[in-house]
DNA sequence: AGCAGTTTGTGGGATAAGCAACAAAATAAT
DNA sequence: ATTATTTTGTTGCTTATCCCACAAACTGCT
């Protein structure tokens, strides 16, 4: 009757590669293939099937998770810009010292801000709602403290009235987000769980800045989070246009824009991809 | 003349390397030796080395980045006993019903556990002071409650007062742990901070189960956790020697052994090929 | 310059992965 | 039940990667 032999079917098979790309970066082919009990041609077949849908990202010898990995929906967003971002990214993160405490909002600018902290080596405290951030600190200098919640795969990360409890029995030097809109009118968000977490975290924090790409620049959410005002300074990759650029000024807000010069030797660097022959 | 042809160093390959990385998940060591105009001998000894520091992931072949969750100390565990870890943790996983509460705790077994239930869609409550488990679980059906606390990167999860704080405020139907020692004296710990946690979370449920490969029978780690009075049932692979069962059986805990016939990914059963040993 | 230590390149045998075509099962359809 | 279709396994061969040991080239230092 049934199939004691537990073999799976293709399906479930290629349900469980991808499960299991989501926990580790790389997964083998000969290691699958003891795995499922499966030949390795037949893993072969699926892993290039997955890579066909751009479901995972195929090497030698195996198949690693497809761009920044466990970040679904971020990952869209993560695979454009990038330059852009780690340039905010190092500018933002050469301001923070040794010893000083922040809270860091989810989100992808910010975990390029994690890395860049991470690859300094900067000993500071972070508070942060972001698991890739968490992690990330987490295995260099830094020390970490995780907000509790409920966990939101869209940004891996976690939100709701537990989060924002904790975030208000900390008071911290610095606090660094990002956000989804920009605008002369101020910071907003498209998810109201997002927001309130990002107005939380200003307003226990000392000095408040953003990192904002121009992509971004004019753009309205659904929520408001703060007005100009209520920032102290914003990183950016491009000088604002004048209206914003004029209602910055008006607000206070000290702007320090990531250009193209400090960052010359990453932007060679990726170029020459190009030249395979 | 020499224009740019200016071999790269040790340290400047290694650094493109990581940028490398932030780009594309996969980088391989032949398209690296091409690039570098290296010997692959040279690229694999650095990929070796940045592995080494925990800052890549090695591949065969290549290289992928760790970024998103790399578990340094977990993966030493994970590649040894995944048959057994994954027989306890689908034992374990069909015990739990959609709409139940419980705790689970962080470790190399109970991140396969997570698995399971995300496998089968479970659609449950689950509190947990695992990073990788709550990730697994949210991007399926169950909903996470991720606890605060001190990011432990050694076990990817969180530990700390903050994290037994707000575990005391729940109360859930079961409580799924793993342990690092098992014997006829109960469940021990090496890590003090992990075995409060583990503590807590039996004290706050209702059904108490452990998941315990067979490896660790007769194990005594550092810090008592419980008593086997205080378990309701412990998932295994093999069934505890004489002693241990004995007092097992004295304390009411419910054992149940899951053998290879009933794993859903192996059976070496009906394999009457030739084995590899 | 000369020397010690490091870094890189080279060669060869062992192992693993890729590829393609075909056979064997398993599954679905009639 | 019997085809048709899909999926998986096997075989033989090619190519790529790994690993080890040793030689060559480079570095910094006295």
């Amino acid at each position: 009757m049934g199939k004691r032999d537990g073999k799976l079917k293709k399906s479930e098979r290629r349900a469980q590669i991808l499960l299991e790309l989501k926990l580790r970066p790389h997964v083998r082919i000969s290691e699958l293939a003891h795995r499922f009990k499966a030949s390795a041609e037949t893993l072969r077949r699926d892993l290039d099937a997955l890579a066909q849908d751009g479901l995972i990202h195929r090497a030698h010898g195996g198949a690693s998770a497809p761009s920044r990995g466990h970040y679904p929906s971020l990952d869209e967003r993560t695979v454009e810009r990038i330059a852009e971002r780690e340039r905010i990214a190092h500018l933002a993160a050469a301001e923070v010292h040794d010893g000083e405490t922040l809270m860091i909002d989810s989100g992808s600018t910010t975990i390029e801000l994690a890395k860049a902290l991470a690859y300094r080596g900067v000993s500071c405290t972070v508070i942060t709602n972001s698991l890739p951030i968490a992690m990330t600190l987490g295995h260099g200098a830094a020390n970490v403290l995780l907000c509790p919640g409920e966990y939101q795969p869209s940004e891996s990360a976690v939100i709701g009235t537990e989060t924002l409890e904790f975030l208000r029995n900390y008071t911290v030097d610095r606090c660094m987000i990002g956000t989804s809109g920009f605008s002369a009118e101020g910071v907003s968000e498209t998810v109201h769980g997002f927001a309130a977490i990002k107005r939380e975290m200003l307003r226990r924090a000392g000095v408040r800045q953003l990192l904002v790409g121009s992509e971004k620049f004019g753009q309205k959410g659904l929520v408001r989070v703060a007005g100009l005002e209520g920032l102290d300074t914003i990183f950016v990759d491009a000088r604002p246009q004048k209206k914003l650029l004029a209602a910055l000024d008006a607000a206070g807000v000290d702007i320090r824009v990531a250009d193209q010069a400090m960052s010359r030797t990453q932007s060679e660097q990726m170029k020459p991809r190009e030249e395979e022959t």
